[in-house]
DNA sequence: GCCAACGTTGGC
DNA sequence: GCCAACGTTGGC
């Protein structure tokens, strides 16, 4: 059992949109870590804290889960999508993705307030320069958060 | 829109 | 395998 953050432009899928949607499959990674991340190590049941990039408020504004093992990413093999990879082949995709299921929708815990927080100061997704979309989450981490979540 | 901090590409 | 040039992310 893992714990990890996964970035979306609310614009693109925010958590309202991942509520709306039971099995949601995290399409359109197109980096290696963050591939790697799901295909190595995701597995279902795995928690997500499910974050706002990219916009007014930056943050972590819901929590969801893992619920499938990592599977080929067909937006890759798709020319009309934006997400197309030429050098993609069914036979050797190069994009993986996994579903996940939104469980609720919490206050947002904004990136700033994220930052006065001791016990998350290492946090990867708050380290200087981090862009990766996922990134892992400690067990003591995701505790931290999910109080700070109840809180207010 | 700016730009720091990456990541990727491709010539050599 | 190096590294300059280029592209992308994402907070501000």
């Amino acid at each position: 059992m893992s714990y990890w953050l996964m970035k979306s432009e609310p614009d693109e899928i925010s958590i309202d949109d991942a509520l709306a949607t039971p099995n949601l499959p995290w399409f359109g990674v197109r980096n290696y870590q963050a591939r790697n991340f799901m295909r190595d190590g995701m597995q279902v049941g795995d928690g997500v804290l499910f974050y706002h990039s990219s916009c007014p408020e930056p943050g972590i504004a819901g929590v969801a889960e893992v619920v499938s093992t990592a599977y080929p990413d067909d937006t890759q093999f798709d020319p009309k999508s934006k997400y197309y990879d030429p050098k993609a082949t069914q036979e050797n995709p190069r994009w993986m993705m996994v579903d996940v299921r939104a469980l609720r929708k919490t206050r947002l815990l904004s990136l700033q307030e994220l930052r006065t927080v001791d016990a998350l100061a290492d946090m990867v997704v708050l380290k200087k320069g981090s862009r990766l979309s996922i990134t892992p989450v400690t067990a003591a981490e995701w505790k931290t958060v999910m109080k700070l979540l109840d809180k207010k």
